[in-house]
DNA sequence: TATTTAACTTGCAAATAACAAGTAAAATAG
DNA sequence: CTATTTTACTTGTTATTTGCAAGTTAAATA
């Protein structure tokens, strides 16, 4: 039997994973950034999911924290603030994609791009390393 | 660039799969389940994180409505329930094991067995088989 | 110089979680 | 066959977190 024993595990990778994952504006956040090309306050404000502007800042610090995400000045426009994904944010993308292909599997009601569905299923790792690529030109 | 645009992706997967894996005691029960052989209430209430009993008692709730777990009577002891995962929830062992396999890289605390991080990094697929099967078998 | 833009902060009401204790049904012990 | 124990919850209360509406601050543009 695989099994975890409590000596074995003893600083649980779940449950660290789970201090990010495990939280849903945390995950939303990571989708925008991942997917939805926001950089920005008020694009993570405005994605249409209704985070409160308390709570938004409130996980930004946290991801910053956690050095998931970094928040630099815009160059072009010193009041804005750019957020990107490190290299251990972009870490997260593997899961992120297994979490898109158990919902699309298992949701009638989600729906994934076609294309990107097929990518899931036939080259999970070029996608990831495509979407990685992607995201690291354009920080 | 790979792009989400609200058209293309209106049942969202990632909000549908926040729902479950963005919060944190779901994981920690998603965890017991698949890694620490836990079948009954009191496994997931004595594990060590701490759950409250009502709480512990509303998430099991949740993730039978959601169709991840089942929960049956013991056959073996009437008054205790056996809970189990389903299909749908096993199909979350590779999303899992990629948030492992993120801790294990990014988080300095975390300590995963020697033999279990080399079969993540060496043939995760195979992992996520024999852990399914295993899982299988035992229900 | 005045207004607007963008990123937050603050204060308060409502919802959720945590804590401690209690209940109910089935099993075991005497 | 009754009394105790085991197991899975529930209930009531307090603490924490969230959600909402409005306000503040610094930099850009008009």
């Amino acid at each position: 039997m695989t099994k975890k024993t409590s000596t074995e595990w003893h600083g649980c990778p779940i449950r660290y994973g789970a201090s990010i994952f495990g939280d849903n504006w945390c995950l939303l956040i990571l989708r925008d950034l991942m997917f939805k090309s926001a950089r920005h306050y008020a694009d993570f404000l405005n994605a249409g999911e209704g985070i409160a502007s308390n709570i938004l800042a409130a996980r930004l610090e946290r991801l910053e924290a956690e050095g998931i995400i970094t928040k630099l000045r815009d160059p072009d426009h010193g009041v804005r603030r750019i957020y990107a994904l490190t290299d251990k944010g972009l870490g997260l993308v593997p899961a992120m994609l297994e979490i898109i292909d158990w919902s699309e599997t298992w949701d009638t009601q989600t729906e994934v791009p076609t294309e990107f569905a097929e990518a899931l299923r036939t080259d999970r790792r070029a996608l990831a390393e495509k979407i990685t690529a992607e995201l690291i030109a354009a920080r």
